[in-house]
RNA sequence: GGGCGGUUAGCUCAGUUGGUUAGAGCGUUGCGUUGACAUCGCAAAGGUCGUAGGUUCGAGUCCUAUACCGCCCACCA
């Protein structure tokens, strides 16, 4: 064996990804396979914002559907993946605000609606490819030829089309009530955009004046400012304090304005003073009192957040200052009386976390009630399966309590609402094609609704939208509905609860079988990545490395010298296997490396296989099956079995460590190294070893080419070329084929009847092995010595005999002084002794033995296996003898004669060690 | 206020239906460079599975309570 190997001794993925990518592409693999028949698995890809940035939750979304998608091909069934990007109207519109201020100093109300949104599709179209770009280094298998953007003439007719049916069956209308504005944005946002933070404010206590008498309400109130918008105040109906002042008038201060006092049990007694101020043009409760009460509403806010004229002397001013100014003044004219520090939940913004102001306006509301009760049934009565299914809960109790969705926005960037206004009678026309007329009055006097959709909406017909929906299309024929809707349980109510919403009212049909939900990938720590934190990692630096200073401060700690390139394998083996569903996942940097060395293993351990088969004999006599041959076999048999399971449970993560688990430290640490023996041997032996070699890591490179794509593909086909080079054309069960990507995926097998057997022999065999290395590390025997040995194996004598040159070879015993006994007159002196069950092991070391040490060693092996004996002798004695499975107490009973058997061994060695 | 998740080795985490001695990666310790791989090999140390009860022949796994951490939902000013 002195020919060289012709490949690196590193893998390098740099040479490969790239061009294995634009092969599979080039070769059409990534379309449905024009031979595979039964029913499509599909996916849509969650589309990505075309803001362009590259984070782990796309890697992580890439990485489990391209695991899904590249399982469902090489199982033979006509997968399709289809991608594409999101308009993302907020974020994008956003981004080119800023990009246009900071390039030409100009606003986007400077420039106009038209030149902005010709500038943001610019923008589009120069970093919209970037993310796809960038899902292409990661691997992901989608067909590209049906590439969607959610702002394409296609999918911009589906909500034309959608919005259109919802009005005209009522669910969509447009009124005026409190909602969500974000000032800063100059839009409405839906509830789910914001979010609240508990922060610490100031709670003012003050007096509520009434008119025509010296008494007064003490009322508290977070929100000073919106005293100027209260239009009652209002007592529990029972509170006997406030009660007889019911119907009596309060008078707004400052501004002298008169209202009710008002009774309405929503008033918390117990709390602050027991009365409240009401602001229905400013708060949710406040508002549907004011309902209740009929109360007028008062807006003392402008859209940019600072006072309206309804504040009096206050107008123009931010609503902090006002606070402030308000308080003094008050003050001042003795209402005042008192404040305290105070922590409550304030409302903010989603994106860009600038406090929300609940306010009223005119918006397009989508009735949700109606849309909700199908898409909850679906979950309750199993027709839609969540993974984990824990989320059937959260899913069930928010679209219970699902509210009105405020889907108008007033940003320019987006799909415009297809409703005119006609300034001559005042009605709204709405339609499938633009009108020139309005439709109740014809009057050519009509112009388009200025707003644009929340982004969310065009976003919840995308499984059908980019199948060519609203047309009766192929694809939609073909592919709809569709298999599997994988994305991150940060969106469950955003975009999938809503996808099912509207896909049973579209389409009558759910839009997806499974929902998968994967969870966050957070830094080491667990902290959410952010910018402002500075603890962002980026994919690319872990495919391509990073200079140390581009890097967070933790991982700079860990990597001064920069992080290395690992390559696209190991950040998606590292996705896939650290995380289970649903189950947030703290990235370490270290595990991409282990990873990275794994695909290593992988490339090295196809170097000894591929020179193995290029060595291997032309087929001669045939041989029968080692033991080594028959338990990798076996094992590999259970390992289909498992993965097979696995898969079936959407348990990826747990498979995938199964699949590496057996390559690593089975095959690779185990059987390989038995290999290489039985290659010495030439002829039939080393024939039937290569092919066995090929047979096990043909299977474990298609199981794990969902994982690791591409070094699989890689070695597949070198290990494919050098078989068919070779005289007997090895060819594993599944056969050969042009791609790994394409090959059939290795189906789960019944195990062999005498797999049992065989997995209990050659464990035994690994047992005698590592107590022999056990003890050699342990008296620091040099690695090369040979040792003399004697196993006295008493009724495994016969089988364990032919094990003789794999024991010598694996645990550095000289091959002729190696005798299996089945008992044995005297033990040798100078010869350590070794208990392994019920084996014992003679090891003859050259140096004479320490008695004492030996002895002590014995002994503290003996107690723990008597402690086994006692527990197990009272196990059995009790209850467990006749209440277990006969099978498990049958088990029991087993350990319990080998343990017996083990201390019986281990006192006779320690008798003799002390006898010399 | 309601709900959910987590608590297992120094760190980050697996552990599928209850059943031998609870696993992995990283880290730690010792040894090792001739043929797959130092991105490696061999060996070792390290765990009362948050706490308290309960069910069971048997509990990391099921039930109840509880502590701490995290998340989601919710109109107490």
């Amino acid at each position: 064996m002195d020919d060289t190997y012709s490949l690196p001794k590193a893998y390098d993925f740099t040479s490969v990804e790239a061009r294995l990518y634009a092969w599979w592409n080039d070769q059409g693999y990534f379309a449905p396979q024009p031979g595979a028949s039964g029913k499509p698995y599909v996916i849509s890809m969650p589309p990505p914002n075309v803001t362009g940035e590259l984070h782990l939750g796309h890697a992580m979304f890439v990485a489990m559907e391209d695991l899904m998608i590249r399982h469902s091909r090489m199982k033979g069934v006509p997968t399709l993946w289809v991608p594409g990007t999101d308009h993302a109207g907020i974020a994008t519109q956003l981004q080119v605000e800023k990009d246009l201020l900071r390039t030409e100093e100009v606003t986007r109300e400077e420039i106009g609606r038209e030149a902005f949104v010709e500038r943001t599709w610019a923008w589009k179209r120069k970093y919209g490819g970037i993310i796809t770009d960038q899902l292409r280094r990661l691997g992901a298998s989608c067909d590209w030829s049906r590439e969607r953007f959610t702002l394409d003439e296609g999918l911009s007719r589906a909500v034309r089309e959608a919005f259109v049916r919802l009005y005209e069956k009522g669910l969509i209308y447009r009124g005026t009530y409190l909602i969500n504005w974000s000032p800063g944005l100059r839009t409405a946002v839906s509830d789910l955009e914001v979010e609240y933070s508990e922060e610490d404010v100031t709670l003012y206590y003050f007096r509520y004046p009434l008119k025509g008498s010296d008494e007064s309400i003490p009322v508290a109130t977070a929100r000073p400012e919106t005293i100027l918008g209260d239009t009652a105040v209002a007592v529990h109906p029972e509170d006997e304090r406030y009660r007889h002042l019911v119907g009596k008038t309060a008078i707004v201060p400052i501004l002298g304005r008169e209202i009710p006092v008002i009774a309405d049990s929503y008033v918390d007694r117990e709390f602050g003073t027991g009365a409240l101020k009401i602001t229905p043009g400013h708060d949710p409760a406040d508002y549907e009192i004011g309902q209740r009460h009929g109360l007028p509403i008062v807006s003392v806010l402008h859209r940019d957040a600072t006072m309206s004229d309804e504040a009096g002397p206050y107008a123009g001013l931010d609503r902090l200052e006002c606070r402030q100014r308000m308080w003094s003044d008050m003050e001042s004219a003795g209402l005042t009386i008192r404040t305290e520090p105070y922590r409550t939940q304030i409302p903010r913004s989603q994106r860009g976390g600038e406090i929300i102001e609940p306010m009223v306006s005119t918006q397009w509301f989508v009735r949700m009630k109606p849309l909700a009760e199908p898409a909850l049934a679906a979950v309750q009565d199993g027709r839609l399966r969540l993974v984990p299914d824990r989320f059937a809960k959260i899913y069930t109790n928010w679209l219970e309590n699902i509210r009105d969705w405020c889907v108008s926005r007033q940003l320019w960037w987006g799909h415009r609402i297809p409703a005119w206004h006609c300034s001559a009678c005042g009605e709204i026309t709405v339609a499938r094609q633009d009108p020139d007329r309005c439709a109740h009055c014809g009057n050519t006097a009509i112009e388009q609704d200025p707003d644009v959709l929340d982004t969310w909406f065009s976003s919840g017909l995308w499984p059908f939208s980019t199948l060519g929906w609203p047309d009766d299309t192929e694809d939609l024929r073909t592919f709809y509905p569709t298999t599997m809707m994988e994305t991150g349980y940060d969106i469950l109510f955003f975009w999938v609860a809503r996808m099912v919403m509207m896909g049973l009212e579209f389409t009558g049909k759910l839009p997806f079988e499974v929902v998968y939900l994967h969870g966050t990938i957070r830094d080491k720590y667990g902290r959410r990545m952010s910018k402002t934190l500075g603890n962002g990692i980026d994919p690319l630096w872990i495919l391509d490395g990073a200079e140390p200073a581009t890097l967070p401060e933790y991982a700079r700690a860990q990597y001064p010298d920069g992080l290395p390139a690992m390559g696209t394998d190991a950040l998606r083996l590292t996705l896939l296997t650290g995380s289970t569903p649903g189950k947030d996942l703290n990235l370490q940097l270290e595990a991409v490396e282990a990873n990275r060395n794994f695909a290593n293993k992988l490339w090295n351990a196809g170097r000894l296989v591929l020179s193995a088969v290029e060595r291997a004999p032309a087929a001669s006599e045939p041989v029968e099956p080692t033991l080594a041959d028959q338990w990798i076999q076996a094992r590999q048999r259970a390992l289909l079995q498992d993965v097979s399971r696995l898969f079936a449970a959407y348990q990826y993560g747990e498979a995938g460590r199964q699949i590496y688990e057996f390559f690593w430290g089975e095959y690779a640490d185990w059987y390989l190294e038995v290999a290489k023996l039985q290659l010495a041997r030439g002829g039939g032996a080393a024939h039937q070893t290569a092919r066995i070699m090929v047979e096990i890591l043909d299977t474990c490179l298609r199981l794990l080419h969902p994982y690791t794509p591409y070094v699989t593909e890689e070695l597949w086909g070198r290990l494919r070329d050098a078989c068919q080079a070779h005289p007997a054309a090895f060819t594993p069960s599944g056969g050969w084929g042009p791609a790994l990507i394409i090959a059939r995926w290795p189906d789960s097998v019944d195990p062999a009847a005498e797999d049992a057997e065989v997995m209990r022999r050659f464990d035994l065999v690994r047992e005698i092995v590592r107590s022999v290395r056990n003890a050699r590390a342990e008296k620091n025997v040099a690695p090369k010595q040979r040792l003399p040995a004697t196993i006295v194996a008493a009724a495994e004598t016969a089988w364990l005999a032919e094990q003789g040159e794999t024991l010598a070879s694996l645990a550095r015993l000289d091959p002729d002084q190696l005798s299996v006994e089945d008992k044995i007159q005297h033990p040798p002196v100078e010869a350590m002794p070794l208990t392994v069950g019920a084996l014992e092991v003679y090891l003859g070391l050259r140096e004479s033995i320490d008695a004492g040490a030996e002895s002590e060693r014995l002994a503290r092996q003996l107690e723990v296996v008597e402690s086994q004996i006692e527990r197990l002798r009272s196990l059995l004695a009790g209850p467990f003898a006749d209440r277990a499975p006969a099978g498990v107490v049958a088990g029991e009973r087993q350990r319990l004669a080998q343990a017996e058997e083990e201390a019986a061994r281990l006192g006779s060695q320690l008798q003799s060690l002390r006898e010399t």
